[in-house]
DNA sequence: AATTTATGTCAGCCTTATTGACATATTTTA
DNA sequence: TAAAATATGTCAATAAGGCTGACATAAATT
């Protein structure tokens, strides 16, 4: 018994704060505001019965209209089974429709649906209220300062994506000449 | 067939952008940044066969040694079967403990090991090297404003809480005089 | 003609969450 | 003290959203 070693190992009373320079602060408030900020679309989307990676591929696909499938899982980085079934439902429901590629018809083009933009614009709202608000007492220098944050966070490799689809805009393919 | 009304929906081919003053970008910032946030921890727990949410619970544990179980369900907001799994693992693991409660003895207070703490750390550091890249280029005043915007971010009637966790320095409760 | 590519789909698995029901120990209350 | 409420744990079933592997098809490329 007595040269047992360490049996019940010794419980950790000092809360962690600022060990070797790390801002926990940061950290948390980071995840917190994330969480928040998902929440609002979040309950607009269960009454459709969709979820946040429905969410997601009706974003994009209304950012980039006729953006490919595999364009699409390039932004999501997920797979292409993952997408299938949220894409599949999205296409059913009639928010999004699959154009075959006029130069590759092998290839689909996604484009949203009139329903489409509009619940997108109905997702996208109140997290615009929210970001508002929380730049609300800021001048225009300091949202930029947040934007930039914001933008030095994503790994480096993947900031030409954003900028992409960002600030692309659409080489004029026509705008909504679709059929009648 | 002449009177089908738009059998097929149009196809919207402009790309949604501004629409009614919304900034997408930086809600597509937001969803980049915190993916790749999270991205750094994520590799090193694969290695421990944990996810995301044993981290979420290592991480607040460490954060505010002794914290109740019932606590711990409210700063996370998930159902105590959630909690539970992921919980009981940590314990079998020997990266928490749980001590009955001083006062109330039905409450299993949290405390991490130090191997719990440590790993706490390790997975901490990635996010801070993170967020102190993307804070380099910035002034104090600056980061002020980058943590002002998070915490505006998050819903008001959870701000006391990060308060709570962030702020409070643990009431001596005695450091680290547990069992030898 | 053979190969590669873009997409779709089937089947099975994992993690993290959910709800509902019930058990146990302990504290509080009537 | 007996009854009720509370803190926690646990079992079972379910769901969403990921994953891998395998295979099919159509179209483009070599």
């Amino acid at each position: 018994m007595a040269d047992r070693i360490q049996t019940t190992p010794r419980p950790i009373r000092t809360p962690l704060s600022g060990e070797d320079g790390i801002d926990l602060s940061i950290i948390e408030l980071f995840f917190f505001a994330y969480r928040d900020f998902t929440s609002d679309p979040d309950q607009i989307l269960e009454a459709y019965g969709f979820g946040r990676a429905h969410h997601r591929v009706l974003h994009f696909v209304n950012r980039k209209p006729g953006l490919t499938v595999a364009e699409l899982l390039d932004v999501l980085q997920i797979t292409k089974q993952s997408l299938a079934r949220v894409l599949k439902q999205l296409v059913d429901a009639g928010y999004i429709i699959q154009v075959p590629g006029p130069r590759d018809r092998r290839q689909r083009e996604l484009y949203p649906t009139q329903t489409g933009r509009q619940l997108a614009l109905d997702l996208a709202r109140p997290q615009s209220r929210r970001i508002d608000a929380a730049l609300k007492a800021l001048s225009a220098d300091e949202r930029q300062t947040v934007e930039e944050f914001l933008k030095a966070m994503v790994n480096s490799d993947l900031r030409q994506q954003i900028d992409q689809i960002s600030d692309r805009r659409q080489d004029a393919r026509g705008l909504n000449e679709g059929e009648g």
